[in-house]
DNA sequence: AAGTCGACTTGCACTCAATATT
DNA sequence: AATATTGAGTGCAAGTCGACTT
C-alpha cells in the first residue's frame, strides 16, 4: 500500500462538476506520498502488532468490473433492459474511481458471524401483538405490522424469501465474477492497513490530505504523523464521480418522479415533490444529468415489483395506513419546504409522569466516623454522592466543589458536617450496593411483575395522537433529581440538578384536546399552550442552566419525525449538485485579499474536507470545546510543506487528532491567520456560525455547515458500498457495509471509550487461536502418520485418538484453518473498532434509503443491517428504488 | 451586528435484557 | 445453570441554527 494512487486532480472546477460526463479523477497520478491514508491509520496503534491486518488491501481488479455488476444488478432486479442504459455511464465513472482507491475491505470469507441468524424474532411479534392491543389506532397496528414483516420477510419462504431471492435471478450475471478470491484472501501479511485507504481522495482535488487516525491512536499517530495520509473523504471523488456517473442526479429524478407517479401511495408525493424540484438544483444542470442516464424510468418499475416480499409489504402496509396520511396532511399545505409553520392539526396526549418521590433509606452516613442523622432531603443528596463512588466523576475536583456548595447549603451553616473530605458515605454506597443486589435476585417472575405494573403505570403516556393517527412519544419521563454529570471539564459538573414538578412544566396540546391531568395531586402544570408551529408536547427549564429547556418530543419512529430526517437527507442530496461549484468558489477565495472571505472560504473548505462541526460561540459556563468557527490558533499546527496537524476538543469533549495534506492556498492562508496571535486566540477571528451560514445559503438554499457532514457521511458510504460488494456470500456483504460504516465514523470522529474488558477479550481470542493451532499440528502429524498407516500419537491425557482416515484429518484441518481464519478477522475487526462509534453515523448521517437499495439490489436482509428501531425510524425510506444513489 | 431565545438534532454512555459461551 | 458478551433502548448532555431583540 505504500504507494497508493491517488489520482489528484486538477481542481476541480465547478466546470467538472457541473459536466457530469466528464470525469477527471481518473488521472492517476499518484499522488505525493503522504496520501497513503493507510499508512496512517497502519501507523496508529491498532496496527501494530496485530498480524494480519492487512486484509483489506486487495482492491478489485478494477472498478469496471464492480461498477458494470451494480449495474447489472441493478436492472436484474426488475427490468433490465432500462437500467441498461444507466449502467453503462456508471461503469464508466465507477471505473475511474475505482482504479485508484485500495479498498479494504475484509475479505476474508470468514466473518460470517450471524451469517444465519433465523429471522426474525419473535420479539418483534410480541411486540407488535401488545402494542396492537393497546393501540386503538390501527396506524400504529399496522406500522408496527410493517415491521414484523420486514422482520419476517427474510424467514418467510417462498416470497418473502425475500428481495434476495428475487433479484438472485437477474444477478447471475454479475455473479460470474469472482470474487471469491477474496475470501481465501486473508492472508496475512500486508503491510498495509487497511482502514486507511481512501480510493476516492483521487479525484480531482488534488490535495487529498491524510487523515489520520484520531482515536486513541494519537500518539503513535503523532510517530508517524508525517505520513499524511489521504483525508478521509473524497472531496474530489465528489466530482469526478458523479459527473461521470451522473448518475444520481438522474436517478434521483427519475426516482422522484417515478414516485410521485407511481404511487401515490407513497406519501404524498405532491408536495414532496414540489419541494423536490425546488431544492433540487437548477433545473438546467438536471436535465443535463438526466440525460446522460436514463435510469428513471424502469425505476419505478422496478422498484414496485422489486420491492422483496418484506419491503414491499412494508410499504404498502404503511400506505394504507394512515401513516403516510399524515405527511400529507402537513405537507399538504406548504409541502416541504415550508416548514416554518404548521407542524400539526390536532394534537392530543396524556403529557408527562413524574419521578417517585424520594424514599428515604434511613442509612447513616460517618462524619469523622461518626454516624450523622441527615433529614430525607440532605440524605437525597448525599445518596446520588455516595452511589458515585466509583465512577471518576467523584475524582474531579470541579465536582466535589460543585456538589459540595450544593448540599452544604442543603445542610445549613451550622451542620456538624463541615466539610467533604470528612465524610464517608460507604454506608450508604454499601447500602445501594446490596439493594442492587438484592434486585438481581429476584426471580423471573418478580421481575417481570415489576416490569408489567411499571408498564401499566406508562402506557397512557407513551403515545399521543398527532393529526388523527397515533405515534410513540419519546421522553415522557421527566428526569429525575441528580447530581449533573457534565461531559469533559464542565464547570457545572457535580451540581444539583433539583426535582422537577408540575408547576415546573408547560403543556402543548391541541386547542381541542382534553388536558393531561397532572399526575400529582394538589399541584398543576405551569402553563398549557396550544401551538401547532412546534413539535414538542412539553418542556420545562434546565434546572442547572435556566435558560435551557428540556423538551418531550415525538419518538424517532414518528412521522413528524421521520419527515424531517426525509427532508434532511434531500437537502444533503441537494448538495451533491452544486458542491462542485461551491468548491470552485471557496478554492477561488482561498487567495482573496478580503481577509474576512479568506476565512470564509478556508473554513467552509475544512468542514467540507475534514466534516468539521460548525462550532458556535460558547459560554464560559460550558466546557471549553471548539468547532470549526471556533478553532483556536494553538489547536492547528503547521507542519510544512503544507499539512496541517490539528488537535483539539469537540463536541463531548471528544479528541479530534489529525493530520492532513492541504493545497498550498489554504496552508498559507492558515499561517497567516495565526500570525501575531497567540494560542489561545481564535483562529477565524473574523468569522463566527452566523456568517458562515450566511455565506453558505448563498451558494444553496438551505445549506448550513452541517449538510457538509450529511452530505459526505452518505457519500462516502453510497461509494463504498457501491465499489466494493462484491458477489459472494451474506457475511461478506456485511462486512462490507461494517467497514463502510466505519469509514463514516472515522471521518466524522465518532468514538467511544474501549470497553474495560477489551483487552481480557482480545488475549482471550489470542489463546484460543493459539490452542487450535496447536490442534492443527497435531492433526498434521497425525495425518503424516495415518498416510503411512500409523496410529495416531496420543492425546495430552495421554489418551489413544480415533484412528481416522487421512481424508478425514485433511477435513479436520480444513475445518479448523477456517477456524482459525475467522477468529483472527474477528480478532482484527475487535480491535478495529475498539474506539470506533457505529452506531451514530447510522443514526443521524447516513441516507437509509441508500441502505436500503444497496440491500434490494444484493439481497441483504433490511433487518441485518437495521434493527428494530431503526427500521421503525427509517420507515419511510423502505420504499426506495433499487438503483438509488445518493 | 451582537446577543438571546427557542426548537430541534446529534452523541456518548449507561442499563438491562437477549444471547452466546463455559 | 452460571457467566460473559453483545446490543437494543434509554437518558440526557451538547451541539446547530433560525428568529427575534436590542
Amino acid at each position: 500500500m505504500m504507494a497508493v494512487q491517488t489520482s489528484t486532480k486538477l481542481n476541480l472546477c465547478e466546470d467538472e462538476d457541473d459536466e457530469p460526463l466528464v470525469f477527471k479523477r481518473y488521472s492517476t497520478k499518484s499522488k505525493p506520498n503522504q496520501l497513503n491514508a493507510e499508512a496512517n491509520k497502519l501507523s496508529a496503534e491498532r496496527q501494530v502488532g496485530q498480524p494480519g491486518k492487512q486484509l483489506s488491501e486487495h482492491r478489485y481488479s478494477n472498478g469496471l468490473n464492480s461498477s458494470v455488476q451494480k449495474v447489472k444488478m441493478v436492472p436484474s432486479t426488475k427490468s433490465p433492459p432500462v437500467k441498461s442504459p444507466l449502467a453503462s455511464p456508471k461503469a464508466s465513472t465507477s471505473s475511474a474511481g475505482a482504479s485508484p482507491v485500495s479498498n479494504s475491505k475484509a475479505s476474508t470469507s470468514s466473518r460470517a458471524s450471524p451469517v444465519s441468524k433465523s429471522p426474525p424474532s419473535t420479539t418483534l411479534d410480541d411486540q407488535s401483538k401488545r402494542l396492537s392491543e393497546q393501540n386503538k389506532s390501527t396506524t400504529i397496528k399496522e406500522e408496527i405490522n410493517s415491521i414484523e414483516h420486514l422482520a419476517q420477510g427474510n424467514s418467510d419462504s417462498e416470497d418473502e424469501k425475500p428481495i434476495g431471492a428475487r433479484l438472485g435471478k437477474v444477478k447471475p450475471s454479475e455473479d460470474s465474477d469472482d470474487d471469491k478470491p477474496l475470501s481465501s484472501r486473508i492472508a496475512p501479511k500486508s503491510k498495509v492497513g487497511t482502514s486507511g485507504s481512501w480510493p476516492y481522495d483521487s479525484n480531482e482535488r488534488k490535495p487529498v490530505v491524510s487523515k489520520v487516525q484520531k482515536n486513541g491512536s494519537s500518539t503513535i499517530d503523532k510517530g508517524k504523523a508525517s505520513s499524511v495520509v489521504s483525508s478521509k473523504r473524497p472531496l474530489d471523488k465528489v466530482n469526478s464521480s458523479e459527473n461521470s456517473s451522473a448518475k444520481r442526479p438522474k436517478v434521483s429524478d427519475s426516482s422522484t418522479s417515478a414516485k410521485n407517479k407511481q404511487a401515490s401511495a407513497k406519501k404524498e408525493p405532491k408536495e414532496e415533490d414540489d419541494d423536490d424540484d425546488d431544492d433540487f438544483v437548477p433545473i438546467s444542470q438536471r436535465s443535463k444529468k438526466v440525460t446522460s442516464d436514463s435510469k428513471p424510468s424502469l425505476t419505478k418499475q422496478t422498484v414496485t415489483k422489486v420491492g422483496s416480499s418484506s419491503i414491499t409489504k412494508t410499504i404498502k402496509k404503511g400506505q394504507k395506513a394512515s401513516k403516510f396520511s399524515k405527511y400529507s396532511k402537513s405537507t399538504t399545505k406548504p409541502p416541504g419546504s415550508n416548514d416554518g409553520q404548521i407542524k400539526w392539526t390536532t394534537l392530543k396526549h396524556n403529557g408527562v409522569i413524574f419521578p417517585p418521590p424520594y424514599n428515604p433509606h434511613g442509612v447513616k452516613m460517618l462524619y469523622n466516623g461518626k454516624p450523622v442523622t441527615l433529614t430525607p432531603e440532605q440524605e437525597e443528596v448525599a445518596t446520588m454522592y455516595a452511589v458515585m463512588k466509583d465512577t471518576d466523576y467523584v475524582q474531579k475536583e470541579t465536582f466535589r466543589n460543585n456538589f459540595w456548595a450544593d448540599w452544604h447549603k442543603l445542610l445549613g451553616k451550622n451542620h456538624v458536617i463541615q466539610k467533604l473530605d470528612a465524610c464517608d458515605f460507604t454506608p450508604i454506597y454499601d447500602w445501594y450496593q446490596n439493594e442492587k443486589e438484592k434486585k438481581k435476585q429476584m426471580s423471573t417472575e418478580e421481575k417481570k411483575a415489576l416490569k408489567e405494573e411499571k408498564l401499566k403505570q406508562e402506557e397512557k403516556y407513551m403515545w399521543a395522537e398527532v393529526d388523527g393517527d397515533k405515534e410513540k412519544v419519546g421522553n415522557f419521563r421527566v428526569e429525575p433529581p441528580g447530581l449533573f454529570r457534565g461531559r469533559g471539564e464542565h464547570p457545572k459538573s457535580g451540581k444539583l440538578k433539583r426535582r422537577i414538578r408540575p408547576s415546573d412544566v408547560t403543556i402543548n396540546i391541541g386547542k381541542d384536546a382534553p388536558i393531561p391531568e397532572c399526575p400529582i395531586p394538589g399541584e398543576s402544570w405551569k402553563e398549557v399552550r396550544h401551538d401547532n408551529t412546534v413539535t414538542w408536547l412539553a418542556f420545562w427549564n434546565d434546572p442547572i442552566n435556566q435558560k435551557e429547556f428540556k423538551y418531550v418530543f415525538l419518538a424517532p419512529s414518528s412521522s413528524l419525525k421521520g419527515k424531517s430526517d426525509e427532508l434532511k437527507y434531500d437537502k444533503a442530496r441537494r448538495l451533491t449538485d452544486c458542491i462542485g461549484k461551491i468548491r470552485a468558489s471557496y478554492t477561488k477565495d482561498f487567495t482573496s485579499k478580503d481577509v474576512s472571505k479568506r476565512q470564509i472560504a478556508v473554513a467552509t473548505y475544512l468542514i467540507d474536507k475534514l466534516a468539521l462541526r460548525a462550532g458556535n460561540e460558547k459560554d464560559d459556563d460550558e466546557a471549553d470545546t471548539v468547532g470549526c468557527c471556533t478553532l483556536k490558533v494553538e489547536n492547528v499546527k503547521a507542519i510544512p510543506p503544507n499539512s496541517l496537524e490539528f488537535n483539539f476538543l469537540g463536541k463531548d469533549s471528544i479528541r479530534y487528532e489529525n493530520t492532513v495534506e492541504v493545497e498550498i492556498p489554504v496552508y498559507k492562508a492558515i499561517m497567516q491567520f495565526q500570525s501575531g496571535k497567540s494560542g489561545s486566540d481564535d483562529l477565524f477571528d473574523l468569522l463566527d456560525t452566523s456568517r458562515l451560514n450566511a455565506h453558505l445559503k448563498e451558494k444553496m438554499d438551505g445549506l448550513t455547515a452541517k449538510v457538509f457532514r450529511t452530505y459526505n457521511a452518505s457519500v462516502t458510504l453510497d461509494n463504498i458500498l457501491n465499489k466494493e460488494t462484491k458477489d459472494g456470500d451474506l457475511s461478506e456483504k456485511l462486512v462490507v457495509y461494517q467497514h463502510a460504516n466505519k469509514e463514516v465514523a472515522i471521518i466524522c470522529n465518532h468514538q467511544r471509550t474501549v470497553s474495560k474488558s477489551h483487552s481480557a477479550q482480545m488475549s482471550k481470542l489470542t489463546e484460543k487461536i493459539a490452542e487450535l493451532q496447536g490442534n492443527l499440528k497435531e492433526l498434521k502429524v497425525d495425518l503424516d502418520r495415518a498416510k503411512k498407516g500409523k496410529p495416531p500419537l496420543k492425546d495430552a491425557d495421554g489418551k489413544q485418538k480415533k484412528n481416522l482416515t487421512p481424508e478425514a484429518l485433511e477435513r479436520k484441518i480444513a475445518q479448523t484453518n477456517a477456524k482459525i481464519e475467522k477468529m483472527e478477522l474477528d480478532m482484527r475487526i475487535k480491535e478495529d473498532l475498539k474506539t470506533v462509534a457505529l452506531g451514530t453515523s447510522k443514526i443521524n448521517y447516513l441516507d437509509p434509503r441508500i441502505t436500503v437499495a444497496w440491500c434490494k439490489r444484493h439481497e441483504v436482509p433490511i433487518e441485518k443491517i437495521f434493527n428494530k428501531s431503526l427500521l421503525a425510524k427509517f420507515s419511510w425510506a423502505m420504499r426506495v428504488e433499487p438503483d438509488f444513489r445518493f
